[in-house]
DNA sequence: GCGGATCAC
DNA sequence: TATGGTGATCCGC
């Protein structure tokens, strides 16, 4: 027994350890940024030097400290795990086994490869449309944003390893060169719009992600016109550069999610098509780092490679008893299907905003009088916005991070749905007296429990109804878990974003990645059976297996 | 229902 | 000098 579990604590973390003065001699090297994914333009980056200069830049500050905090919280999550995962018995691990052999075979069977699934990315997308009003920015390194937080960078800039969610400070440092743009998202909002009217063409029920991306079925259109879907991708990317002069990428797969992937394969200004074909598919994914996939972020990355060893999506089914014994089904079910390559084909289901926020980044004070202002500043700016929406709602949630970068968040549900920023103010008051005093960097506030919810069905008033998602019996599958966009309707899309800088920007894009904590704290055990290996279903009864963080301070 | 965490863009 | 804003989901209480 046991073994297994070895072999697993050999794998990772050890690994990294070992070699001469990793911690000491290059410490930045331990410092896991955020800018760990290998985004598209940023191969022949050196990545040495880009992280050794975050590092420096970083080094010390209240952001970087609290960044180590939260890593450090990972690591012991690691290795409560990886103990827990040493401590499975032969007979746990056969009885997973068999758990997991039978939800592959399940998820298997609900295979769809009828559909044909395009997955449409905008290149650089600000940083383009930028480029548009101001062509002599062509060429050169560009970032959007402030000297704070950048929205994106142009691929210029992506060669010295300039990116999204990076300060423009230490890009500055990256390439001294660069030139900032401040955001401007009624801009984007307009050539957003032109590419929909393009993506209409081929899909009028498209599904739109963020302002720059979206997803089409396009297997009609292939049909009725008998081209292959390659040909529509073309078509498409070529309509969208005549009607805006911006470049995009596409995917094509018999899924969302795989789609999602291919269009990331030849950025920019490239497409990739996978056929509608299992063995390809199997194939594909077969050797498909986790990281790619729309869900699995840094941490569970870190978590899955270093606990059970797993990098790729075809070692998701490899250490599938590992995977149902550790985590929900429903996580359990995402992460197998991922192994699976599936994906969601069906096109309805239409979304329902569930939260109205607005919140706001300053200098830290701890000042109770200007705390005050800021917050009836939030409380009018939000309730505007829901009078927009027609919203009201009974749930007031006041979001705080301290000066030293921790968030908390304290909530009341009321009896009334409120709206007027006079409610939301009386209320919010109070939540935020409670933590006083307290020195903070951001106060935000969201509202949530709209008035028309369906608190238990789904049914929404508005108009659209919610077809599928857990309705009856059926329990789990996979329904809720998978990251996916949803979003219909681009009408009324535009506006309302935020930008990184500080101004109002519009942005209406809303996924549902599945996401979470997904760590289970009970699992299924055949109850009475015990082993007698035979065809036996087993019943499936929570038991309680380790249940290792619950550590949360 | 609450609070923390993760993720995407 | 300086590390965003909006929305969603999930887990464990
Ligand atoms: N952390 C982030 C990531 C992105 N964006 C904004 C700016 C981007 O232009 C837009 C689209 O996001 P993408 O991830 O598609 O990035 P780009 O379109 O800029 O580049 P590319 O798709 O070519 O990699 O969303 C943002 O505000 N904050
Ligand atoms: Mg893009």
């Amino acid at each position: 027994m046991i073994v297994k579990g070895a072999r697993v604590l050999d794998g990772s973390a050890n690994a990294m350890m070992k070699g001469k003065g990793t911690e000491d001699d290059r410490p930045w090297q331990s410092y896991h940024t955020v800018y760990t994914t290998a985004k598209a333009g940023m191969e022949l980056v050196d990545k040495e030097k880009v992280q050794r200069v975050v590092y420096e830049m970083s080094k010390g500050s209240k952001y970087f400290q609290n960044e180590e905090r939260k890593e450090a919280f990972i690591k012991q999550k690691i290795d409560n795990l990886r103990i827990q995962c040493a401590n499975l018995t032969q007979e746990d691990l056969a009885h997973y086994q068999k758990v997991a052999d039978r939800r592959i075979v399940e998820l298997e069977a609900s295979r769809d490869l009828s559909r044909i699934w395009l997955h449409v990315d905008m290149d650089a997308f600000y940083a383009a449309v930028e480029t548009l009003s101001n062509p002599t920015l062509k060429g050169k390194p560009m970032a959007v944003g402030s000297m704070s937080m950048l929205s994106t960078a142009n691929y210029e800039a992506r060669k010295f390893g300039v990116r999204a969610a990076m300060p423009g400070f230490i890009a500055r440092k990256l390439c001294p060169e660069l030139i900032f743009v401040p955001t401007d998202f009624k801009k984007y909002t307009y050539y957003s719009d032109l590419t929909r009217k393009v993506f209409g063409r081929y899909d009028p029920n498209f599904i739109a992600g963020s302002l720059d991306e979206a997803y089409l079925d396009i297997t009609e259109v292939c049909r009725e016109r008998n081209v292959k879907s390659e040909e529509i991708a073309q078509e498409l990317r070529a309509g969208v550069y005549e009607e805006t002069g911006l470049t995009c990428s596409a995917g094509v797969a018999p899924n969302r999610l795989l789609a999602k992937v291919c269009s990331d394969i030849n950025k920019p200004n490239g497409q990739y098509v996978l056929p509608n074909d299992r063995m390809a598919v199997m194939t594909f994914v077969s050797s498909l780092p986790i990281r790619k996939i729309g869900g699995i972020g840094k941490v569970t990355e870190h978590i899955l490679k270093g606990v059970f060893g797993i990098n790729t999506c075809e070692q998701m089914l490899e250490k599938s008893s590992y995977i149902c014994a550790f985590f929900s089904q429903s996580t359990a079910d995402f992460f197998c299907s991922v192994g699976l390559g599936l994906g969601q084909t069906d096109s309805p289901q239409v979304r329902f905003r569930k939260s109205i926020s607005s919140e706001r980044t300053f200098s830290a004070t701890k000042d109770e009088v200007l705390l005050h202002k800021k917050l009836e500043e939030l409380a009018e700016m939000l309730s505007a916005d829901m009078q927009k929406e027609g919203l009201s709602g009974r749930t007031l949630t006041l979001k705080l991070k301290t000066a030293s970068f921790e968030v908390r968040t304290r909530a009341v549900t009321l009896q009334k749905y409120i709206s007027s920023s006079e409610d939301i103010l009386k209320h919010a008051k109070k939540l935020l007296q409670a933590e006083l005093p307290i020195s903070v960097r951001l106060i935000g506030l969201r509202v949530s429990q709209f008035n028309g919810d369906k608190c238990s069905a789904k049914s929404d008033p508005t108009q659209k109804t919610i077809t599928n998602f857990i309705t009856s019996g059926d329990v789990n599958r996979n329904c809720s878990s998978f990251p996916d966009v949803a979003d219909h309707d681009f009408v009324s899309n535009a506006e309302t974003d935020m930008s990184i800088d500080s101004r109002q920007t519009g942005q209406l894009d809303w996924r549902d990645p599945f996401d979470g904590n997904y760590l289970s704290d009970v699992d299924y055990q055949s109850c009475t059976v015990q082993k007698s290996d035979g065809v036996e279903e087993v019943s499936l009864s929570p038991l309680v297996l380790p249940y290792i963080t619950g550590f949360r301070n």
